[in-house]
DNA sequence: TGTTAAACGGAGTATTACTCCGCATATTCA
DNA sequence: TGAATATGCGGAGTAATACTCCGTTTAACA
């Protein structure tokens, strides 16, 4: 599939340059609230013109997805990491505690992710999936090892993590997430042996 | 506070009955997945002028708001009759339920509240506030007779319902949703007398 | 250091949000 | 019932924002 050509030049140094600052001021507006923020002046703050964005990111969605796929991977990616360090069950209670505090404390999902979820629905459908890998593996892991029900779904609980982020505001929010992560998982262990 | 004024003439009635034409055609629209649709077609589907649209509803967010929380009024309406028909736990359980069939199957909510949420923030701050109260009733209820743990938050409960419907595409999403309450219900149990 | 493909910039166009005000009509009251 | 008037209507006009197009610039390679 998706065959590489014969890439007859190295990718030029300013485009990635540009795409990269674009990136930065974007998940710096969207962490800061300006979720509204005009295309133009992302495009003014990065120090390029216009035309510039759209052709890295040919919609406002198409930025926003960028954005939130970066931090995405870097979520999935501490999964193997705590099952390597923890029993099953406290690597996942890990895990999901990691969810709250990178990706809704520094809210840059949750904002920015709104408007895209009406849309095309193509954004959950594709950085999903690494998520849902990662979730998986804990999961499956604590159901292994006999602590969870075998009939958990790991997307579940997915879901219920993702509505906090959107919940996120307020004084005393996070202690709450945390309190939601621990109900998540003593709902989800197997009945007293 | 808000004084009422000395009302010296009835509200006229084609004024109302043009606001509820324009709610009902939102309703339908976002329920039909048409988030983004121009506020012109909006009020041309309604049979009025772009004036009279703006009259009603001062920008695109007072609209969705205004559609928002006439379901959510609907919503926590219902929970003191489910309160006063199960005992506490199944009405919450029946309650939550009624949560899922009705804000997010319907998908009045989940497509419409994005964009609202990163904005002001204004609509959680006020139609939150009958949710609250509907499950704070229940909740309180079941920790009253002794089957939820004393120091389980409503909030937290409503936020993980939140977020459920906020992924609600997908087949098998509604059992999805099912399951997650079942678990959020196990969870906040006592632990076994 | 010349050639060339890749990337840039920003003026221009399209679309959508929102305003303003002259006109129409429902309500009230004599 | 008909005149008076506040209330609401309509839609042309303005503002803001999304997105395109193409002549110019520049990094990569030989």
């Amino acid at each position: 599939m998706t065959d590489v050509k014969k890439s007859r030049r190295r990718p030029r140094s300013d485009g990635q340059r540009n795409r990269e600052q674009l990136l930065d001021v974007a998940k710096t507006a969207f962490t800061m609230g300006e979720v509204d923020i005009p295309l133009d002046e992302v495009a003014r703050r990065a120090g390029v013109g216009i035309g510039t964005l759209y052709r890295h990111f040919p919609n406002r969605d198409a930025l926003i997805e960028a954005v939130y796929r970066a931090e995405l991977d870097r979520l999935a990616e501490a999964a193997p990491v705590l099952a390597a360090q923890h029993p099953p069950v406290e690597a996942l209670r890990a895990w999901m505690r990691l969810f709250v505090d990178y990706i809704a404390a520094k809210q840059v999902i949750a904002p920015a992710l709104n408007g895209l979820v009406g849309g095309t629905g193509a954004l959950y459908a594709h950085s999903g999936d690494v998520l849902k890998a990662a979730v998986n593996s804990l999961v499956s892991a604590a159901i292994a090892a006999g602590e969870f029900r075998a009939d958990i779904e790991p997307l579940d609980l997915l879901r219920a993590l993702a509505g906090v982020s959107n919940f996120s505001a307020g004084p005393g929010w996070e202690s709450s997430a945390k309190r939601l992560v621990d109900i998540l998982i003593a709902g989800s262990r197997s009945l007293a042996s």
